[in-house]
DNA sequence: TGTACATCAGTGAACGCGCGTTCACTGATGTAC
DNA sequence: TGTACATCAGTGAACGCGCGTTCACTGATGTAC
């Protein structure tokens, strides 16, 4: 049955929604379209009536997640490296940074989807560059992309560690590296 | 037909390195099983004389690589980082580091491919430590850590970058931030 | 050392399941008059 | 404002393909005597 043109933004916005969530937790063929749908309350034959294939979905996803991201009120270096950096974020994929649940996947994706990555990328350099350690604006965006790229790589790496102890070190010894004292 | 054992200990050798570089290049499930055994010279009915399944051959795998890592001779933090964060090692995922190429993928796969992950981390860690910037031994552990997480997470996101300009400020950014000067 | 037999790595056809995608249908919404 | 019709989001069955895995078979290797 047809249904109404705010019901129709609703369902698209929920199957985004679960399926940012599940992509992170899964990644990307870990999860099925129908999946997907069942978890945003629907049936997997209507999904087509939203988007043209899976690919479609992965790409408007980042883009639905990193608009959020954006929209946000920037945060200091400082304080989004402190709160990267914890076990309760690299435990809770499902609502972390795209880039450390998804990232070498993503590396292989679609042109698409790589270019909204791109620019995702682009953006929150810039927004970490001012608050970042550094003497010259050269020297802040240096250590802006250095230590967001540490971050990264930290999460990644503590998410594999199947040994506590090495896993939680991983997580603070970048925390200590990139916020001394 | 019966082959011998040293044609049998060869062939497992052809089929773990061209999983290797293939997984590296496509991920896991970009890559099948029929593929690898072609890509080794074998048909893929003889895959399960030597693997009993996908994934053990994907443990495997890592296995193999690692302990090739695990072989050469320890490179010093420097030389290390000046080696990893070029242009070149990003345009060269299917012999470049499997944490950078499949680390997303790892935090997600069997308890048994994060084990052999979680002990090439340790060793990794160990190796890097001794020649790590720092005054005592617990910081240039710490430094060993997040300057490895640096350069895993650089080369990731460079990978991802489709614009070239910004890929190769990564890889610049993060070299400079971990060997001043 | 030579011979007979058992073993088993490799082959290629076949199986079966899962998943992305399609399709005919339904019925409520939206629109034209 | 009310009525008739067209639209189209959603449903659920079905399709078709690809892939991991199995299997009967082959014939060279390895072994027992």
């Amino acid at each position: 049955m047809r249904v109404s043109k705010m019901q129709v933004a609703e369902n698209r916005r929920a199957i985004l929604e679960a399926a940012a969530m599940m992509f992170r937790e899964r990644g990307f063929e870990g999860v099925t379209v129908a999946d997907i749908m069942t978890a945003a309350g629907l049936t997997h034959g209507g999904f087509y009536r939203h988007f043209k294939s899976k690919d479609e979905l992965i790409t408007k996803t980042f883009d639905h997640v990193l608009a959020d991201v954006a929209e946000t009120a920037p945060a200091s270096f400082a304080s989004y490296a402190q709160a990267y950096l914890t076990t309760a974020h690299r435990d809770d994929p499902s609502h972390s940074c795209l880039f450390s649940t998804l990232g070498s996947e993503a590396a292989r994706s679609t042109a698409e989807t790589r270019h909204v990555m791109t620019e995702s990328i682009r953006h929150q350099v810039e927004q970490l560059t001012p608050s970042a350690p550094g003497s010259s604006q050269a020297e802040k965006r240096r250590n802006a992309i250095a230590g967001w790229a540490a971050m990264v790589g930290a999460v990644m790496l503590a998410r594999i560690a199947d040994e506590p102890a090495l896993s939680d070190e991983i997580i603070a010894s970048t925390r200590e590296a990139l916020l001394p004292r």
